[in-house]
DNA sequence: TCATTAATGTTATAACATAACATGTTGGCA
DNA sequence: TGCCAACATGTTATGTTATAACATTAATGA
């Protein structure tokens, strides 16, 4: 985990922000942010950073839940059908979006050295892909955008 | 399958050829394509999809090669090292490449109707990736680029 | 020849994910 | 209130993907 950027920003608001996000998000859509829901969520926003399903299966355990793979796997695809959790899908891992709030292609930088993950966005009107797609009239519902690498920070202590 | 598309060109030329570059490029490079390489490759070729490990697999033990999980998987990634192979992570499948001659970002166009992948490429150079990765002095080593949707044909018959 | 490296064989198990069905909970409506 | 329907959760079992670890064999080249 890379602890300078976990530093650099006030986490604790951050993680309050995007958790009233969800809950007035669910509200608005008459969704649920059942207890095992919210627990997945508030794991995902502590840890700031991806997380295997059986890793978090093992915190909802801790915390009493059922820890049957079901109940993990429910819950992070409900949170990830809402927008506010990514998978990652070269780790199988899963991740909190902070920036719900708008319909966004997430790109994700992946630093192999601390496992730091950042979340980018694109703007899903003007990027390549909708280009590339529209020359073969091919009609893009979901976007998967990863790239490995070296984090400055990483480079930087190298 | 796109059986469509799959008519459109001479599947049998371009099999072959992408096979005499596999073999040029590693004897070029002092690498070896083993029988179980080149069996792999052939299958992935022949098939023009993408296939599992396990259907990989279960294809060398037709072929009368060992059919232990590590093989199949061995030979994929020895492939996939050299470029003549990728992985969809979205489907955690094995697919040939059509043009490994040049180092190329493959963008996989995903149909989710008919199951056709049709590989695009960009120019990592002036793409979206590495102006938003040198913001913050990010270094990609290596880029996944898949898109879901619905491929032409099948939004004409739909 | 003999040491080194690369490739393959083999067993076992880890890691990731879902099917299927039972049970409980909630909220509307007769 | 009693009932139904929809949703959420619990639970068992199993399917699917991937690797660790170690033994054996094959090719390379002093
Ligand atoms: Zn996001
Ligand atoms: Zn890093
Ligand atoms: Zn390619
Ligand atoms: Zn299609």
């Amino acid at each position: 985990m890379n602890l300078i950027k976990k530093s650099l920003h006030d986490h604790n608001s951050c993680r309050q922000k995007v958790m009233e996000a969800a809950k007035l998000y669910c509200e608005e859509k008459n969704l649920k942010l059942t207890p095992v829901r919210e627990a997945v969520l508030n794991m995902l926003l502590n840890e700031h950073q991806a997380l295997g399903a059986y890793e978090i299966l093992e915190g909802l355990r801790i915390s009493g839940f059922s820890a049957q793979p079901p109940v993990a796997y429910r819950a992070l695809n409900f949170l990830k059908d809402i927008g506010f959790v990514h998978k990652i899908e070269q780790l199988n891992s899963y991740i909190a979006c902070y920036h719900p709030d708008t319909t966004h292609s997430p790109v994700f930088l992946i630093c192999q050295s601390c496992n730091d993950i950042t979340e980018k966005s694109i703007d899903r009107h003007e990027d390549e892909f909708n280009l590339l797609a529209n020359e073969t009239g091919f009609e893009i519902t979901n976007l998967v955008l990863e790239a490995k690498g070296t984090c400055q920070a990483c480079l930087a202590s190298a």
